[in-house]
DNA sequence: ATTGGCACAATGGTCCAACCAATTGAGCAG
DNA sequence: CTGCTCAATTGGTTGGACCATTGTGCCAAT
């Protein structure tokens, strides 16, 4: 183990006090996602650094997905910033397999499982009221499509996530659900993705109502393996298509 | 929902370019995680772009962990590279309160047992005497220093997360457990930190070398209930600390 | 009054040439 | 062999120029 006493001696690169200067500017500006940022060429005035000097620093927030960039237009805010953030970036070697998206469900089992237990421990009556207000509109919307609909169905789990009073689950699982719809949605051909999950979202709303954290993950468990189902019959699907 | 057929339009920008052939580069000739890269100035004659747009390729693939740069010395590989890697940068905001390290510890809670899960159904009898190697290199950290060592702690556990087969727990739980670490080491006043953890470590191990998925769970959660209860006793620590 | 096209300014993207700062290694004195 | 100096190498920064895209307002045609 290091000793943490002389470790850092952080030479601050002129990148990170850029970034710092910005996290303050836009602090103290009151500014939120989707707002716009000062041009390159003023930021540099007004910091006294090159145009170079703020692109760099940009570039950085960009792929953090900070930031957004649109040549003509401007920069855009497109998440909330403070300063100490933790930049956790997570690579996916070739994330267009099965297998990638088999590891974006298994992460999924464990915190989503974990999440419905917190849920059901701490979930005041308002939160209740309110999982449930998603979970009814979510099955209307089942109901008239004849079908999941990805919007409404994210919105229910979300709000179990907010109620588990621990925003890493959100951010973390809405990670893994980008990655996984980004190639679920026409590329297997599953029609019917996500129909076998729809009677759980019931079934786990009324554990957490209930104040059940057992039953609740038993029903989360459940609900993702009915997903893991339809990802390996799509994949299924894939390798007789290839086979023709 | 979006209509994905007419949604995309790529304009492929002159990073992606330099990023793509920078991926074949390493891929033709061989290059492994700590080999160096040719220089800027090369990549850019090379490439036919101009040093600027090589840098900022660069330091889109430095900020996502991929490659190091040491000025003076050169641009060094930190991970392996290929085609069509996904990228989930996640941005969490950083707190160095005791809810923070508490989240950080909910969200190892359902990983960790997961990745116990999961390790104990896929080990190969190599991934065991692995494992065990890295757990007697522990305990014997533990009896010649009569405590827990950061380090030999975490090599066991990241066998574990490696024979689970999903790079995404490594990759997830890595960055929990620096932001645990961030704070953990002297200003909690507990100075046995992560000693009740210990017997725990043979047990898991015991688990999974017995292919014994539901026993490797509930040690996974013994061992990281016993650090919530150090980290409570550090926070009322702090507490009785902060009123004399 | 509405629509379509056009010129123009603002903004991000790229390029170049130079210089600064840290690192490395060769050469040399002790 | 040790320790120092010095020069070449390499990433970091700067200023200035130009390109490509976007947004806006004006104007003519409908």
């Amino acid at each position: 183990m290091i000793n943490p006493i002389l470790s850092p001696v952080q030479t601050s690169s002129r990148d990170d006090a850029v970034l710092n200067a910005l996290v303050d500017f836009v602090a103290s500006e009151g500014l939120k996602p989707g707002d716009r940022l000062p041009t390159e060429r003023v930021l540099a005035e007004y910091l006294k650094v090159s145009r170079t000097t703020v692109r760099e620093a940009l570039t950085r927030w960009q792929e953090l997905g900070l930031v957004e960039r649109r040549q003509g237009s401007g920069t855009y805010l497109r998440s909330a910033v403070t300063r100490n953030m933790l930049h956790m970036p997570l690579t996916l070697p070739s994330g267009n397999d099965f297998k990638s998206l088999m590891h974006t469900l298994e992460i999924r089992r464990g915190l989503e499982a974990e999440a419905a237990v917190l849920c059901a421990e701490r979930a005041s009556d308002d939160d209740i009221a309110f999982i449930e207000k998603k979970l009814v509109v979510m099955e209307e919307a089942f109901h008239a499509r004849a079908g999941m609909s990805s919007e409404e169905d994210w919105d229910f789990h979300l709000a179990i996530f907010q109620t588990s009073g621990n925003p890493l689950f959100e951010q973390i699982i809405a990670a893994m659900y980008e990655m996984f719809h980004r190639f679920w949605e026409h590329p297997l051909g599953v029609r019917d993705f996500g129909h076998a999950s729809f009677p759980y979202h019931r079934t786990l709303f009324n554990c957490i109502a209930a104040r059940d954290p057992v039953g609740a993950r038993a029903e989360a468990l459940k609900l993702i393996a009915t997903v893991e189902d339809d990802l390996r019959r799509g994949a299924a699907n894939l390798r007789k298509q290839s086979k023709t």
